[in-house]
DNA sequence: CACAATGGCTTAAGCGCTTCAGAAAGTCCA
DNA sequence: TGGACTTTCTGAAGCGCTTAAGCCATTGTG
């Protein structure tokens, strides 16, 4: 007739049928509860009144779970997933829940370090898994308030939530001490940004040693102590802050280190796309890798295996890192204490990209 | 005392102050309906007692808006996500949408082309988004039972969603004659997976035409119409499906196609990612590009232009694609009628990736 | 054969919020 | 001064579902 019809209800099916509200919601929550051939008929009617199943917000209210699971981030969705790491850990955080009956919320980043609060607190899910946010995000903050179960990745730990994190600082000093083992003594380190307002250009030690990211200072202490215990003084050790996430920007930020005079012998980058996009600037400059300049990257994602050289890099295991983040997640949804934290191991993976001081 | 206190709800807030439950309610969502000062005195109150905010599913219940959309893939995440087309355009709908405060709700694929239908049937979400999903994946009939708005990427149209679509066709059929036009008619031609149950390896021209994914038929058909009317015989053209979605599968395809006798001079690829595999693997076996054999993509991501050659490509305005669909969704939110589908045009880019036969 | 156990279904009390139609109290203007 | 408005707040009816508790008839048991 006019318009759109109402959809039908449960009362509607069990009105049809002829049985009570619960039975209908017996019929399709726990078979056991009545005869098969009720249930066949229940389920018939529901068909043939164009019912689709019960409404999942009304059952989320009365049942109090919602099967999301809220994941921040601290960018957009392009610069999130034009990374590989992030694509792996999410994958297999995604296959992990999954079969629980949990799927993502996607909840990308704003200016502070992480999705609006607000967001947050009218994100409609169980539980909220916080990756690599900024020290102090206001989204951590809101999850708190809401009495949220929290997971976090790559982040220190938040009083009350489980965390995966990696064994950063020592595969950044591993990465180190490979090059310096190599004779390298003029280094250049590419680091993502930094700053909590962000710039671009060149940092001091100081400042990126206050990074707003955990795994940044991590790997960034971790560069600097080992060259420090080497002899090779940090505050001489040019560090560049990208300028934005796109490849390009990363492009142009490894020209301007690789561009001084003297023209550092090695570099050290905060992560693989980082340093592919250090290799793809040397490549296109004419400078041979490894022969004018080594260049070590982080994570060990596909494309370093693929890259021409092969990338020197520090392997981190990322599935593993999103599969147990959903475990450490089905874990507190079932009202289980947050563990102690973990912390992955990581291992220096030696390909064509580093070699010998010339 | 003993172990969680319960939550506070609206009505605790509302006994503290001693107002009605609907003030505290407009306190959040109308302050136009209060003084200045009473809502100053509940929002004190609210925090004083813990309180986070209206608690997002009974609000949801109330006004039957959930603030989430539902984005259909039909594949896991990772390689959704190692697709950069997908991030750009998720990424331009993300965007889209945020400020009217929806958020993506993410539903991977299963093996019937799409996610599984009952995960649509509890998905908490306003309104549905395909991403080129397989012709009539159980998904989209979810979708319909549920009476969810539609909005279909990439895909025939559904009756009642709205569309959004691309040149396909024509931008292959571009693509063919440029190389036709370079004097080439040994062609190859590199397809994602076409069958409903993908084997990899080569396939027939009829059974390319039925791949199960609209812009991969459509793409399929501009190519081989084009050659076939410039009289090259689409049997006689090789065709490959590849057998997985990771860049090494995508290579060591390519190369079967690369490897045959007589060499196929020109590539014709269904997406950037395989053509930008079939160069990886041109490269690693000494062969020149385009000297030897010519590539073309399809897509024009970001990687086509650092690639070495550049790749010739046909470009999509994939951000005004997922703008468009995220447009399309507030509209639909709003209640308005599905417009008539938009098809986006398309462009061929030439960079050095195609030259003229030796 | 009386009694407990079981299967099958119903009753009713929520889950926490929104919103519409007022009521009460002030404000304005002729 | 009094009627027409406003402003500010309340009452109450939902939104559509789950689930514990209970009732009744049947079945099994010693």
């Amino acid at each position: 007739m006019a318009g759109t019809r109402r959809r039908p209800t449960l009362d509607d099916v069990a009105n049809a049928v002829g049985v009570s509200r619960a039975t209908v919601s017996n019929a399709y929550n726990r078979p056991d509860q009545l005869s098969a051939s009720l249930r066949d008929e229940v389920l018939r009617a529901a068909r043939r009144l164009g019912y689709a199943g019960p409404d999942p917000i009304a059952r989320s209210l009365a049942t109090k779970r919602t099967g999301a699971i809220a994941f921040m981030l601290d960018t957009g969705l392009s610069a999130a997933f034009s990374d590989p790491a992030l694509s792996i850990t999410l994958d297999a955080l995604a296959t992990t829940v999954d079969p629980e009956g949990h799927a993502l919320l996607l909840l990308p980043g704003g200016h502070d370090g992480g999705p609006p609060a607000d967001r947050v607190l009218t994100a409609q899910a169980d539980l909220a898994v916080a990756y690599s946010l900024a020290d102090g995000a206001p989204a951590l903050r809101a999850v708190r308030r809401r009495g949220l179960p929290l997971v976090v990745i790559d982040q220190p730990v938040v009083p009350g939530s489980a965390r995966v994190g990696v064994e950063d600082r020592a595969g950044a000093a591993a990465a180190a001490r490979h090059l310096l083992s190599l004779g390298h003594r003029r280094f250049g380190i590419l680091s993502a940004q930094c700053l909590s307002t962000p710039r671009g250009g060149p940092l001091t030690a100081e400042e990126a040693l206050r990074s707003r990211q955990l795994y940044n200072r991590e790997r960034m202490a971790g560069y600097l102590d080992t060259l420090a215990t080497a002899g090779v003084d940090p505050a001489g050790v040019p560090i560049w802050e990208t300028s934005g996430l796109s490849r390009e920007h990363a492009m142009r930020d490894a020209w301007a280190l690789l561009d001084r005079v003297p023209r550092p012998t090695a570099l050290l980058c905060m992560s693989d796309e980082l340093a592919l996009a250090a290799l793809a600037v040397a490549n296109r400059h004419q400078l041979a890798v490894p022969g004018d300049v080594s260049i070590v990257g982080f994570d060990d994602t596909p494309p370093a295996r693929w890259a021409e050289p092969g990338l020197t890099t520090v392997r981190q295991d990322l599935a593993g890192k999103g599969r147990l983040a959903g475990e450490l997640a089905l874990h507190l949804l079932r009202g289980g204490q947050p563990p102690k934290p973990t912390t992955l191991d990581v291992e220096l993976v030696v390909r064509g990209s580093t070699g010998p001081v010339h």
